[in-house]
DNA sequence: ATTATCTATAGATCTATAGATAATGC
DNA sequence: ATTATCTATAGATCTATAGATAATGC
């Protein structure tokens, strides 16, 4: 019977100050804020997460973790080359449909706070080696076949990742600067998640005409 | 005689207040900070610039305007549409080079208080509509007469900026998180700017083979 | 007994302003 | 006289902790 009449204060804190964190950021969010939208008082944040700080570092690493695993999912399918990439495109922004306010979090508190990254690092050192080898490989592969035109991994995953990122990043913009309506934007996201892919994969045969 | 021993304290303060706010966001810059770092006291800071809120918008304002006027630049040379293109892609590049941090206020501030985008919003009217047509007439001639495929004015620029931006806001993030030194980052810098012409250019070739 | 929750408060900011004083321009 | 600069301070946070009280599990 751990759930009494609150199912787990802990946990609605935390998801309350994820929420606050993604809407406004680290700095702008304080702890008196997310114990008055969790409906406890301000002791019991610090309570279960001790400071501001190590609450923050908690949502950040599972965010973290969640982009990770997804865009480093292994495909065993024998696929394509193109069709994989087309996929791990399409699954990234998926991703981020699904939470959109994620690379705004990232970039804020990356830049803001050079510190916390060094955390951050030690809990990604593990996963990406093995996995970005792999991809690695098969990316070489490609290109010594001949099939699509040389690039480096890194320049490809900056590519998808910053095309990806950018309808979300730009939301603001869009809606409020440049007036984009709610289904409009919707309509926008649709046709760029086709179009990035596109960009991509063209981009990549186009040296070879 | 303006300039006493104090070259305008005032220019001072707005040129501490835009590093600060450059570096670390709204919410992370004090007004006491900003004065000690310009070398007044806090009272200094209102006394010129009355509110915090008032000071961050004319340091937005002032970036805004160079964005706009850099990448709105019309260009009467006669030059192909391709080339056009390809130089307002390389201008918008080179002034986030010499804005590094740039993107990360707009995004950080828009995305943060909506408030402000409204402010912003103002400034803006006037310009963008004629420039804008113009670019898009351009673009539409160019669709029309087959030598590239069909897109929208505001996906094209989308690509363009999201692709620009990507690499100096994940900058942080490939100098610690991935360790890529200074040196091997510039010529990264390079690398991209060359990518993102190629990538965007390609793909508005691409859909007609 | 232990764990969860609350009340109260210390101590550190931070923004904004009032009011004094120094510098400048006429 | 006016403008620039300073000192001092009110009032509003905000984070973190101490210590009291209620709930839970044995």
């Amino acid at each position: 019977m751990e759930i009494s009449k609150n199912p787990n204060m802990e946990s609605i804190i935390l998801e309350t100050a994820e929420r606050l964190f993604l809407e406004k950021g680290f700095a702008m969010t304080s702890t008196t804020e997310i114990a008055k939208e969790a409906g406890c008082n301000q002791a019991l944040v610090h309570y279960y997460f001790r400071t501001k700080e190590k609450l923050f570092e908690t949502v950040f690493s599972k965010k973290a973790e969640l982009i990770f695993s997804t865009f480093l999912q292994i495909e065993d399918e024998a696929l394509s080359f193109e069709e994989k990439l087309k996929r791990k495109i399409e699954v990234h922004f998926e991703l981020l449909r699904a939470n959109p306010q994620l690379p705004f979090l990232m970039l804020n508190e990356l830049t803001t706070n050079p510190k916390r990254i060094l955390a951050i690092k030690e809990k990604i050192r593990s996963l990406p080696e093995s996995v970005f080898a792999r991809i690695d490989r098969e990316l070489k592969e490609e290109i010594q076949s001949g099939r699509i035109r040389q690039i480096e991994l890194i320049d490809l995953m900056m590519a998808v990742i910053s095309l990806n990122m950018a309808m979300f990043l730009a939301k603001p913009i869009m809606s409020v600067l440049v007036g984009v309506g709610e289904e409009e934007y919707e309509r926008m996201l649709e046709r760029r998640k086709e179009e990035n892919v596109r960009i991509i994969i063209n981009s990549l045969k186009a040296g070879l005409m």
